[in-house]
DNA sequence: GATGAATGAGACTTCATTCAT
DNA sequence: TATGAATGAAGTCTCATTCAT
């Protein structure tokens, strides 16, 4: 039943399929929850293949963490241009953070919310992957301190706790925009990035942080078709590199 | 066995300690794959007890979300002092929702990771919590914007999204303090301010937001106790009310 | 809660509101599926009152049969009028009969349906009520025959087979009278009379057992207020005791 | 254990033996008091693996009430003898309704006694079974009303009340038969046959009714076997077809 | 006379996992 | 390569029954 015989696949075929079956599985129920009978299943397999393949259902889930981590940092550091500024440099990478988890909101969930939920060693698997992430933000603060000519100005432990509150927000707004019907991913990045970059208090006193011109596809900058965050065009001095 | 035979205690009491126990094994657990046996165990009684007071596995881990959701509110509520200027108020709802996360860790995980992890109705239950405090934290920003002399300036769904960025960088935040040793709620609460208040933007040009006086016990402010983020006391104007 | 505090009732009266309940309760649910908890509830007072008067749930249940079984035997004996002929016996036992079943339906379920189901031990109880009423029956088939001077014609074992088919007969009309709306235990009687008297064959034949005058209530026997089932009134001969 | 290791049978064949079991077991406990491990054990197989096939204990004990409801009405209607007159089709289906019950004793059981007692649902089940028989046996009725030249004289309610009482007659007397040393089938047969078609008035008078010749089996029809009931060939003329 | 507090035992059901083919 | 057949272990929940007051 299911697929019906689709039989005899080669060996890497089958096991990205139950992993795509396990993810989706193991995103909507948790890890307990979610049934190798109802993974082997959705994957159009039988359960001891899974077992030959897999080995355990602990594996499994680890093999899901390890492929949707490796997927989305590599989906923000491919997005990530090089050579921009600090503050362009998170702003693209936000993007693809944001476009990543709305693409694929299972997998996202299985990393956000379930690996960390049960047991020290998945949660040191999704650990790493985060730890590698805010490290880069970190980075990014560092070299946005360094770019305004204010050395080291920000103690070590205040920058990392500066990092988690920035990756933090991007996790909520992640799941907001994902719960959130009519969030786009820009729009979310958007507004992450006035939040982290100019604070509430200069929001209010009007002068948030804008992004940069988009070379990518929208031909006509002047009209924006998505209602960006920014209403009033006053870039701060900061936010222009090319100034 | 557990702790002797310390028996017959009045049906209030025995509840409380049954979803004290309940918070502590579903805390550490998840909500799966705590057993209703290990609850009664830790709690000092027997299984059966358990059903006929709290009825059901669901029925237990919602009375203690529901008891948990209005102890960190109320906690919330409670610290946020009236008559305060909207950071001030701000500053002082974070210090109180650190502080009680810190002191409750377990009840914090069961809030923040298992109770969305599993089902929407337990998800419904802490969303009106969650809700609850996004609606505070939104309030404080629009009362900050009236305060700024700027009208309705800031759109209202991208207040939704400041204040969801807000509220979640808190929780990664709790998270984050009560998982690194040697960070204090107070150092945490002050993190955050800084981050959403001034931005980073601000942070590094060296305009960071410094908390109000603190009436309540500490006597010399000159040589705080705890290292607080602020090093220069070059206050915003915002901040500064009384000037 | 329930009845609120109707304290302090002697003994005997408590104990039969708990037959009362029990009788409802095992009647509706059967042995098994009843529950202490709920009979208890249903009369009122608290379980462990219906353990001090009635020791056990077997003994609840044993009490339960024998006062059913012995209120049903007396009304069927009181029923039979005597000095009547063999018909008039029998035709009077089944009124009573069918009239008492139709009044205590869970009664009559805890005897016919619930006591045979569960237990060799409950099972006797009502096979010594049984056995008394298969007995009389079986006393009228005999009398009955020798009225018609045909001595022992009927062989014993034959006649033990007529007796049970009699009562089956008897107890699936009262169930059947009682699940069917508008068949009146008088109805069911008569039914039961004419096919046990005079047999499918005479039926057919147009010959079928007319019952007796009425002299207990209805005062005019020319119209029948339920139309009774003999349609002709070609008495036979045996019935006519007056002849 | 149990039968040692007869392991690795097809589906087909494993269903059958679980539902041997659980007829056995039901049948000797009824539904409430029979447990699903000691089913299994019967059975020869591990609890999973019942719930495997059977799904539920709810399921499991459809699938017998089916299972032998549907043997049961196959086998009477197997047993009547198309062609013969309405007496003898009512005497064939007897005979085969008792040697059924009388050989599947615990059949008998879950299908008069059990299913009756737990649940409509369940009642429904055997319902279904009994109505159809009850219609089989109205409808000989009414064709025997027929045959005697007698239009419809009997009411059509008075009808539907001579089959209950008819069929109930037979299943009390199957239980008789059951549970009484040295009763055949055939003896029961033949006492529901005189009752039902004679009645007690004509037996008493010396008119029994008398059994067709017996084609099947028996070669010499002038020494009974088995004592039969009918001791006066006196053939009453409404059973003898040929006239 | 009456009950709130408490439990040992056992029921149904599910699941991860493995043979044997 | 792939699977139908099978199970040990564990989990949730209910029930009859008893103390201690």
């Amino acid at each position: 039943m299911g697929a019906g015989k689709t039989k005899r696949m080669p060996r890497a075929v089958r096991e990205q399929q139950m992993l795509d079956a396990a993810v989706r599985i193991f995103g909507q129920r948790g890890y307990m929850a979610a049934s190798m009978d109802e993974i082997a299943e959705l994957a159009g397999v039988s359960k001891p293949l899974v077992y030959l393949y897999l080995n355990s259902k602990d594996d499994l889930f680890t093999a899901c963490i390890r492929r949707e981590a490796r997927a989305l940092t590599e989906a923000v550091r491919a997005g990530v241009l090089p050579g921009l500024s600090a503050d362009g440099q998170l702003w693209s990478g936000l993007r693809a953070f944001f476009d990543h988890t709305a693409r694929n909101p299972d997998a996202w969930r299985v990393l956000h919310l379930h690996a960390r939920t049960h047991g020290e060693l998945f949660a040191a698997e999704v650990a790493v992957m985060r730890a590698e992430i805010v490290a880069f933000v970190t980075h990014l603060i560092a070299a946005a301190a360094r770019d305004a000519h204010r050395d080291p100005h920000l103690p070590e432990g205040e920058v990392a706790g500066l990092a988690e509150a920035l990756v933090g927000a991007a996790e909520a707004l992640a799941d907001w925009a994902g719960a959130t019907e009519g969030v786009t991913a820009k729009q979310a990045a958007a507004t992450l990035m006035n939040f982290a970059w100019a604070g509430l208090g200069d929001l209010m006193t009007g002068r948030p942080w804008s992004p940069p011109e988009e070379p990518e596809a929208a031909p006509a900058p002047e009209t924006a078709p998505e209602a960006t965050t920014a209403p009033e065009p006053v870039a701060r001095a900061a936010s222009a590199q090319a100034g």
